[in-house]
DNA sequence: CCCTTTCTGTACAGACCATTACAGTATACA
DNA sequence: TGTATACTGTAATGGTCTGTACAGAAAGGG
């Protein structure tokens, strides 16, 4: 009986994402958003309720399509020994490929957390909630690498080494290279760590 | 012959850095900027031209009166042994200090780097400029805490430590004890740094 | 083929925004 | 005290924004 959607709803949660990843939630307009998701005001509206509808929808897309699967390999059962380097030139990469939205926009959320938006309490939630995972799976990425390292040790290193990841995405809209800089810098500390 | 200006211009330069600490540039309305500075709509573009020429006022005041106040031992000829440690202890007093601006809204700077404001390249360099200026400052700090460490090591350390101030500055909103952990975290580097 | 249901485009409403124009007012010197 | 000068309040301008109302188009089942 019903008339079928027209438009894939997951392409223009993408479509839309990339518009917040770059401008923010505030920056990004509704014509704009029309715009890039080939769609009009009203099937926006129809489909998303509202232009903060629609943002959470791009943030759960950016969690599970961009955030997680990077982490995927730190979260798995068994954390191969070199995966944890392997997130961090993974991330390096990125931000060296010029022209990429991690290299030009860092992070959706690291940069909705200094916004207006970030002050909502969901959203800011979920960035917390962000930062905790990000930190446990490099400690377990860690723990794989130096397995005899003590406790503490890992856990302080785990703490570094994830300030330096969000560090990197707070800056790197300012200072590309410095963000970089930055990851090599946690990858020389696991580096050390193991070796000693 | 002219008639004197009517109000002090440093105390409307802090009310509106205080207005666009909280809320960022673009939002900030020029309605609020009036009744936060008790100036008019008429004194505000005669005196900064432009709600941006105001922003550019506000920033530079946060340079000189926040910023540089904090660094400003550590910038001196002679930087005492302690004098890193007391910036990072003091850094979160003010991070633990509830309701405090530094608390709720981190760091003026670090919020625009993220915003589209950040896009901009005076603003842009001048957060570069900023992080730069901090990475100096605390390495400088270091050599004075440790001064037998090797060069390349006390390098390494500064990289860290200032990773994790701005990434104390990038969470403060939406994780505060994680970010006061994360100064915590640097200062136990420096300690046990010495110690080695 | 018809009819119900859903999707979609256009036009509108109401609010806010930064900025400017202009008139009025207060000051300091002659 | 007069007057040139600069400061300041009001009001208007032109633009943009989100959200809504409504009409029309498309699609699937009977």
């Amino acid at each position: 009986m019903p008339r079928t959607q027209a438009f894939a709803r997951d392409d223009v949660v993408r479509a839309a994402r990339a518009l917040f990843w770059r401008s923010g939630y505030d920056n990004t307009s509704i014509p704009e958003l029309e715009q890039a998701t080939g769609l009009s005001r009203s099937s926006i509206y129809n489909t998303f309720g509202s232009k903060r509808g629609l943002f959470d929808a791009a943030v759960r897309s950016y969690f599970d399509e961009i955030l997680r699967p990077r982490l995927a390999p730190l979260q798995a059962e068994a954390v191969e020994p070199h995966a944890v380097l392997e997130y961090l030139d993974g991330m390096r990469r990125a931000f060296e490929q010029a022209g990429s939205l991690p290299a030009t926009c860092g992070c959706l959320l690291i940069n909705a957390a200094g916004a207006p938006i970030g002050q909502d309490a969901a959203v800011a939630g979920l960035i917390a909630e962000y930062r905790s995972e990000l930190r446990a799976a490099i400690e377990r990425g860690i723990e794989a690498h130096s397995p005899g390292l003590p406790g503490e040790r890992t856990s302080q290193l785990a703490d570094v080494v994830t300030g330096l990841v969000i560090a990197a995405f707070a800056l790197i809209r300012v200072a590309p290279a410095e963000a970089a800089a930055s990851l090599g810098t946690a990858r020389d500390l696991i580096g050390s760590a193991g070796a000693a």
